[in-house]
DNA sequence: ATTCGTCAGTGACGAAACGTCACACATTAA
DNA sequence: TTAATGTGTGACGTTTCGTCACTGACGAAT
């Protein structure tokens, strides 16, 4: 009894890529603040009835081009995760992954960073609400296996009163909490403060895992050199990508 | 040669004031999501066009309402940093008082956070970008005065390669990341994962200032227990206020 | 007292963005 | 060929926005 399904999912999947990417486009081109939906669908071949029929607002559109973000973020994570070397410093690769996201994708970032927004996720659907949890979830399962490594070789232990779960959010909400803020430095330094996004991850990262007494401790190796090392190889082509934008990651400042 | 201004300074301020308020009840009652200018003009006893003189748009109001929120904010810092105890101890003091804040004004956390992405900054005014960012410098030294205090006794000393400012970030965007990314279980808990915000706040702070190596050091000190103490004796009324408000700070999980 | 200039305040109005819905069209089954 | 069902359209009504021509109050000058 299930009625003649005319459209198939995959075609469906593929428009609502199709009207992300425009929506993207229009953002780099005009700005965030900017974004309308009549010009979304100006620039799409569907009519206005069609783009609604996958997104119920702005808002919601938003809030999946964020969803389709955070899926290209957990690539970046992944392939930290699958990287040779120690876990812990695996763990700070990963960290990096996500400023380099930051700093390749600003576009995306901006979508990411406003779909956290209580206005936007207040006039968004269940249904890319609820994906975006899904994923959200999905992002921790590379921290995660990062985490179990640390375990397993016995470079890590729990803390007192902490399971695998929090742990790995620590890491994660101190990232995003210091990338985030520091956003406004993250295309281009601004100089509004001494502070510089790739030192403080860096720094940062490293306190909280020696408060984890995550070995090697700080003390014991020379954490920075091997991050330039590992970067160097597992992003070179986005980290050339970002140079040519006119950024850098910076090292002389800490190393 | 000033021309003569009919209009004192105070009087602006008393209006603006009572245009953010009547804000706040508004997305108290309908939540932030559902806020146009007009109801707000409708709220207060000027026309549009006056409220238009005070904010260039919706954008612009919901980061004054931030401003004022993170004033607010910024006496409670100074309350944990002005109480008795150790260094360590009253920064762990402030953290769980912004989290109070979370609790006991959610609506004007919702302004903050709304205020940081990129959609609402994009359409402010220079005006109150600006104030934003002397705010949040103001909202720093609080933390500084501590973060010195522990340098003054010894208790701390700054890691290599890291100044104070650097520091006082480490704490602020810690902090900041665990309370935004669990801000949907800061009102109530909502049981969609299993972390409980306020433990996860007092195990990150921990972690971190462990890996400072700020004394006194976790495994010697019972924080948890001087915490609870501390919080019920210089926020006893917002913690009652909260109560009030069916939430509860649960210390249960993790002494 | 009258005139004039200035400025805060007003709210009606046009523009912009939003979101819907009645209709058109395509595809499949009878 | 007809009917039924699912899909696409864009014109249109609605909401929200933000401006601006006007009003009136007040002080200064005449």
């Amino acid at each position: 009894m299930t009625p003649p399904k005319l459209l198939d999912e995959a075609a469906l999947k593929e428009r609502e890529l199709l009207i992300i990417n425009s929506a993207v486009l229009l953002i780099q081109k005009n700005g965030i603040e900017n974004l309308t939906m009549d010009k979304v669908v100006a620039q799409v071949p569907f009519s206005k009835g069609t783009v609604y029929k996958h997104f119920i607002g702005k808002e919601d559109l938003l809030l999946a081009i964020s969803n389709y973000s955070i899926k290209v973020l957990g690539d970046l994570f992944y392939r930290a995760y699958q990287f040779k070397g120690c876990a812990r410093s695996r763990m700070l690769l990963l960290n990096f992954s996500y400023l380099i996201y930051a700093m390749l994708y600003p576009a995306l970032f901006q979508c990411v960073m406003c779909a956290k927004a209580p206005n936007v996720v207040g006039k968004s659907s269940e249904k890319h609400i609820n994906a975006h949890d899904q994923l959200e979830t999905k992002l921790m399962t590379s921290i995660n296996g990062i985490v179990e490594d640390g375990l397993n070789d016995n470079s890590l232990s729990l803390p007192l009163n902490m399971d695998i779960q929090q742990l790995c959010f620590s890491n994660w909400s101190m990232a995003y909490g210091a990338i985030t803020l520091l956003s406004g430095e993250v295309e281009q330094c601004s100089g509004r403060t001494s502070l510089i996004v790739e030192r403080e991850l860096f720094n940062l990262s490293n306190l909280l895992y020696d408060g984890m007494c995550w070995k090697p401790l700080m003390k014991d190796k020379n954490h920075c050199g091997e991050l330039k090392i590992a970067l160097a190889e597992l992003f070179s082509e986005e980290l050339a990508q970002i140079k040519a934008k006119g950024r850098e990651l910076n090292f002389d400042s800490f190393s």
